[in-house]
DNA sequence: GCAGATAATGAAAGCGGTTACAAGGCCGCC
DNA sequence: GGCGGCCTTGTAACCGCTTTCATTATCTGC
């Protein structure tokens, strides 16, 4: 007698396209034909095997098509390391359009343990995903070239250097230039500007961004006027006390190039009595939900729609054996009490 | 000639087991007997055909063995509609659990368009998954019994009516009865309760949480105290006009059921001069990353951790057959500034 | 030295679909 | 009336792996 007891529990048996056809009296291509949607099947026929099909409850199996097929129906997405809500938004944009195509996504994050190249080659090589949705952002990766190009992949964000693979991007030069502009305009000419880690790619596009900002506006921007942040709360609270040490006025505005720098940086100046935007106006960019609640001028990013298009084309370069370009999405500039307040009120100081 | 042009293109072919059987000289079973390591191969022969899958750059195909094995390695994961940071925690937590076990993790969102139970029921009868990972929360449910009880189903959150189904959930109950032991400790004598909406399961676990701890420390609960919120950041504004509309004298403390609505009636509260904590201590729930930044006092959802034990049990349930039980996490109180602070500084007001 | 147990490997039958090919029915048209 | 062609359906060969069963080689103990 089989010892049952240590078996793995197994799932019950589904009904398979056999069973359709037996009940239906029909061969078991002519099911297939039915579900599969790639044959004419007469109308009576179809009929009667649908209903087969209900009273069994069949549901094809999924690995028997992709096995016979080639076709997973699955869209693998690939995020960094750390999960936020930020990328959340991503996910959701990318789980909205697959949903939509009758696709299921496969999301992994790249932890510590595991490399991404790695995560990216198993899942192709192994057929699990029929195409590829990566966020690159600011980790760098190293596919090889050779197992890169003409492969189902689409990047957000960021290229990869050296790879043709398109890429969904957004404007970040044209964020940070509206920004500047607006800064302009609410007549602020002292800018400083609190930037991302050196070399991260979003941050050197705002830059440039400014820069030609700067230029269009006849402004001087000087390497004073240029601090180096960290992209992290205690760089923007850094910032702040760096700024307040030197004797030097302040400037009249702070562009700090991400949300939770600003976020930081005004808790540091309103901690030391300086008003925002009275004394200096502030704006940060990502518009984090945060930004909404303290009124912070921000950048609005189109995480959603960025998944949107990644998800629609990766999913067309397989159904549709479409070419898909790099685009870049627009921003949206975001203007709130922090950069144009006119005046404070009257109520006192809230303890923060 | 067949037009080969509209087809869609196709994945490079891949190496097979059998390709690797030839190179290395042995018969296709061993070579999957070296993969699967279901079974004892010579040390010589799985070293001979580990050097050709290398060389071969073989990766077993994943519809093939879910098709003969009846195993997908991969864990489904369902979402209610909408994607925030607190969800992304969750999976994070459960993609982590996933990775070191081998699975991948299949993720999806009940949009508008997509009902739960058909996820659910079409996830499992396809057999795209494993098991299934339920984030519950505010969605109302409706697995048919006799497909629930017996199924690789994790819940996480909160039950559903009439199904056995294991659940990891946290103490909401224990997380409010702490927070009205602080706001007792900090003197607060008159606490109101502003509440999620009736009917939702948090909410109400929280409530039975408060009363009893003012049961526990002999203060009475009124209803006058129990405010109805919804737990939008709207609510919580509401809430505060409400509550400074009535000419009552305010409560020495609020406790807001979740940190948006804390979050709401703060900035509500700050426009109307009402210094926080000076005036009225303010307390909420979950502690999202804004609660941080706005100095809030609130309880510490182990949403990661759900993720991870939830994780766990759905691939223990198919890998070793083990029977979950439920269980409830601890939360944990963060006293900040908003319900503890002495005295208020100097600084004027913020603006804001 | 030999029966019986044990270990390593191979042959082959699925797993549940898809699809190329063949076959039959029915049509219009010369 | 006969024939080519289209439409629908059935037959059967895969897809790439797992697993049972049989086979052969290697031990073990008496």
């Amino acid at each position: 007698m089989p010892d049952l007891d240590t078996q793995v529990r197994v799932r019950k048996p589904q009904p398979t396209l056999y069973d359709v056809s037996r009940l239906s009296g029909v061969s078991s291509a002519t099911v297939s034909r039915v579900f599969s949607g790639r044959a004419r099947v007469s109308d009576e026929v179809r009929k009667r095997v649908i209903e087969a099909a209900n009273q069994l409850s069949y549901e094809p199996s999924h690995a028997a098509r992709a096995l016979a097929g080639a076709r997973t129906q699955t869209l693998g997405a690939i995020f960094p390391t750390i999960a936020s809500g930020f990328y959340a938004d991503v996910l959701a944009g990318i789980d909205e359009v697959a949903a939509e195509s009758g696709f299921d996504v496969l999301a992994s994050f790249v932890g510590k343990s595991r490399r991404r190249p790695d995560l990216v080659n198993r899942l192709l090589r192994q057929g699990r995903v029929d195409s590829l949705v990566l966020l690159n952002l600011d980790d760098t990766i190293d596919l090889r070239a050779d197992a890169v190009d003409s492969l189902p992949i689409i990047l957000i964000d960021r290229e990869i250097n050296g790879s043709s693979l398109p890429v969904i991007g957004m404007d970040n030069v044209g964020g940070a230039e509206a920004m500047i502009q607006h800064l302009f305009e609410q007549g602020h000419r002292k800018i400083s500007l609190l930037t991302g880690p050196i070399g991260n790619f979003d941050s050197e596009q705002r830059l440039i961004g400014c820069r030609r900002a700067f230029n269009t506006l006849g402004l001087p921007l000087e390497d004073s006027q240029i601090w180096n942040g960290a992209f992290t709360l205690e760089s923007g609270q850094q910032a702040a006390r760096n700024c307040l040490d030197m004797r030097d006025p302040l400037p009249d505005a702070i562009f700090c190039f991400n949300d939770v720098m600003a976020i930081g940086m005004m808790s540091e100046l309103q901690r030391a009595g300086v008003n925002v935007p009275g004394d200096v106006a502030l704006a940060g960019y990502d518009n984090v939900e945060t930004a909404a609640h303290l009124s912070l001028t921000s950048v609005v990013c189109p995480m959603r729609l960025m998944g949107q298009m990644a998800a629609r084309w990766a999913i067309d370069l397989v159904t549709q054996n479409e070419r898909p370009t790099s685009h870049r999405l627009q921003v949206r500039l975001v203007v709130r009490n922090s950069s144009s307040g006119r005046r404070t009120h009257k109520a006192g100081s809230n303890g923060f």
